[in-house]
Order: structure tokens, then sequence, then C-alpha cells
DNA sequence: CGCTATTTTGAGATGGCTCAAGCTATGTGG
DNA sequence: CCACATAGCTTGAGCCATCTCAAAATAGCG
């Protein structure tokens, strides 16, 4: 839970590098992307580390450097429920920076990382000053808009099994990682995340991941994941009729 | 089906006032604005008329002045889901005209009205032009990312009953007119076009509103919906424990 | 090496879906 | 103005996917 205090981050070209790839700052100016660099302050972050909670005032804006953050939200009744996850060079905790007053999900490291950050003033002005920006971070929120509205269409239309196979599929290309024997999902993903990310029960998304094992579809330890045939999970999840 | 063609709006007084009091243009320096709505086409829309289908490249972004627009998608297997009406003042289009190629979805008039309409690359112009009106558009889409994850949230953790109580309370919020024994949601509002909007089938969404309009919570005719008690509504949309 | 978090599995209940059938407004053309 | 067609609505019966609750097995971790 302990975390590095906020500083401002050297000038490191390497850093330079790496962020001259991220969606937000591609085709940024040099010079804008040096600015925008030094206005931002930077913090390591410790496996669980609370980026921001649920209803806190939306002070600043991230964008993840290393590691793994996931972004939860609570239903009145004190379910959790899994948003997303946030994977290197990915922005978090924009929705509230750039229009509402607090935010909206809680944000926690699930795994040891480093993230930058924009106090909200800062990346109003930056935005004000530098159209190309406010454009690439547009071009970011139509595609999670895109995003949600793909999971609202699975989310009413499919049954649960596929709803896990694509929410498979979609995190190994988010974090996935080739092993000798298939894709590993480089996470951590207990049944009960995995449950809330899909909208079911750990007791179901056991269930379904037990078969899933024994057809040999994927192999899983305590809280990690690793897909052995692709092939087969897509199948299930675009498959009309499944030849169960 | 059919629809006026697109011409140049007149520099109607009443349109601009109409137009500065849009959530879009709000705040804009006037001479902004009048620029905005030279660069606008316009278009009447008959009931039924089709604004841009699911798949078409996206040219255009749309703000409805007058109507209703419904926009849907399809699932793969020919579903069609609804992802919202949109009233007079709001954008739609938003999300393909600024990051996509093609629209994600379909709009479709429900009713009689108009709209004003902004090629692509226009947009891009009077964006990069003008930061005041690209933050405008920021804030309107972490609304609609808002509302999407809250429509998730629901969509996993809810059952139907609560669900299509809250559609029908943000229906009404929407697009409600008060009348003498209630509001009404003055939309033409089907009992499919409720089960789609809350991931359900037409026979529980009927079976529901049956049950409920002999409890007195709501009257309804022919794709008509009157809400005569909105306490009870919320009760059922908000309360934990339901006195069934 | 015991504690705790995670996972598995069973048994039973049920909410919501499916399919089938009939009903009722609304509008239309003869 | 009536009869018919159509789109929308209601209701029943049966089923099944998924949830709930309970209990035990397993695996890391300190």
């Amino acid at each position: 839970m302990t975390s590095v205090a906020m500083q401002s981050p050297t000038a490191d070209p390497g850093l330079l590098a790496l962020l001259e790839r991220l969606d937000l700052f591609r085709g940024l100016p040099p010079a804008e992307l040096c600015a925008a660099v030094r206005a931002a302050g930077y913090r390591t972050l410790a496996r669980g580390a609370v980026l921001f909670r649920e209803g806190d005032p939306a002070d600043a804006l991230y964008v993840l450097t290393q590691g793994r953050v996931k972004v939860t939200q609570l239903t009145v009744d004190g379910v959790e429920i899994l948003l997303r996850f946030v994977g290197p060079g990915e922005l978090f905790g924009c929705v509230a920076a750039l229009g509402e007053r607090v935010y909206p999900g809680t944000a926690v490291a699930v795994e040891p990382g480093m993230v930058l950050r924009w106090e909200s003033k800062v990346i109003a002005a930056l935005l004000e000053s530098c159209p190309h920006l406010s454009q690439n971070v547009l071009r970011l929120l139509t595609g999670r808009v895109l995003e949600l509205q793909a999971r609202l269409r699975e989310l009413s239309t499919e049954r649960v099994e596929r709803r896990i196979a694509r929410a498979l599929l979609r995190l190994a290309c988010q974090a996935g990682r080739e092993a000798e024997d298939g894709v590993l999902i480089d996470l951590p993903l207990s049944r009960q995340s995995l449950a809330s990310l899909t909208g079911t029960t750990l007791y179901t998304a056991s269930r379904i991941l037990s078969r899933w094992e024994q057809q040999g579809l994927i192999a899983s330890g305590r809280a990690r994941i690793l897909l052995r045939s692709l092939h087969g999970l897509t199948a299930i999840a675009e498959d009309q009729s499944l030849d169960h």
C-alpha cells in the first residue's frame, strides 16, 4: 500500500521515447511533448496501491507507464464490478479529470508499476494550448465509448460462456504473454475478478473454466489463466452453433 | 422515408438562440458559434428517416434540433439492440465522426424532426480552431462514458424489473411531458423497444408492465407509457428490499 | 506449518427465456 | 363506413441457464 511521493520526472530520454509512442501523444510536436512531460508528476506503485477512490474529487489524470491497474465500481448494494484493466501506455482517470467532479470508479494497482500524473488544471491548459493533444484524447474517448457499447451489447444478448470467452480473448490481446504451450494472461485474474468483469458469479465462472480446463482449452492456477487454444475459445466466442 | 435535401441554414436568429443553449456550444464566443452554424448543413426528417446506418463510412456529425432519433446496433445474429434515444439539443454520430471510420450504429428518426449536420472534415477544422468547442465535446463524451458505465453496472447486477424501472425513469427525465395524471414518456416506445433497451425480451417486458399497470404504477397504450407513480417506480428502481 | 484466500463441486431454487396462441387497437382500402 | 390487415400486446406452459447457499478441497503466504 505504500508508494513513493510525487516528484517531477527527470528528463529521461528513455521515458520520452516511450511516451512518443503512446496513443495519447502520437504525432505530437516534440516541443509540446516535452512541455507535457515537464508538467507531469510521477509516482511508483506497490501492489495494491490506490490511485483514487470512487467519489474522490477528480483532481488528476493518469497514464500508466509500467504495471497494471484495475478500475472498479461498487453497486449500491456493495458488490464490486470490474470495469477494466489498464495496461502500460493507457490513460485512466480521464473521464473524471476531463469532465466530471469526482472519480466514478476506484483505481488500484494489481502489480507494481509507475504512473505519470497531470493535475486537472494542468491538463486543461495543455489541451487548450495544443489542439493535437485534444484530438488524441477525443480519439481515445471515442474508443472507450465503442468498447463500452460492445460490452453492453454482449451483456444484454450473449450468455455467460460466450462472455467469458470474449473477455479472455480480449485480455489476451491486452495482457497476453506468449508461453510455449499457449498465451498466458499476465495478470492476477481470480475467478471472482473474471466474474465481476463479465457480469456473472464466481461459481458460474469457476464451473465454466473447470470444463474448459478438462477440454484442454485452458490451464489455470491460482489467479492465473493460460489460454491453450485460442482457436477453441474463439469458436465459443463467435460461433452461432456450438458443437457442444 | 423522404427528406428535404441538405441546404445551408439561413441566418435565423431563433436558431442561433437555440444553439447557444446547447451543451455543445455552451460558452462559445458568438463569432465561433456563427462560424460553426455557417459550416453546418441541415435536413428535415420524416418519421422513419435514416440518418446513417451501422457500418456506413462516418462522414458527419449531427445535432438534433427537433424531434427524436433512436440509435440501434445489430448483434451478430441479427438481434437489434437499442443504444439510446436522442432528444433535441443532443449530439449523435459523434463517436464515428470524431475518431472512427464507420458508424457503429444506425440512427433513425422516430418522429419528424430536424438536424444540423457537420461534415467530419469541417468539424475537425472547427475543433482545431476552437479549443472551447473541443472542451465541450470532451465533456459530452465523458458524460456518455459515465452513462454507459452505469448501464453496464445495471445490466450485470440488477434484475430485469429494476432495469426497466430505471429505464422508464431515465426516459421520463429525457422525454417526459407532464400530464394531469402523471408523466407521459413522449416517444413511441413499444414493449419491444423497451426490451431491447434494457436487455430483456418482449415477453418479460410485457409481463412486468402489465403487472405495474394493475398496481396503478403506470398506464400504457400502444407504444405509449404514462408513469403514474414516479415514487413507486423509484422504489422499485432503488430499494434493496421490495415489499412485493 | 497453520492461516487465509481461492477454487471446486453439489443440490436446489428460480428468474427469465422460448415457443405458441390469441387478443386488440389502429389504420387502410374497398 | 365497414372489414380486413397489420403491428403491437398479453398470457400460458414448460424449460433451462444461472444464481444461491453450503461445504469441502487446495494452494500460497507469513
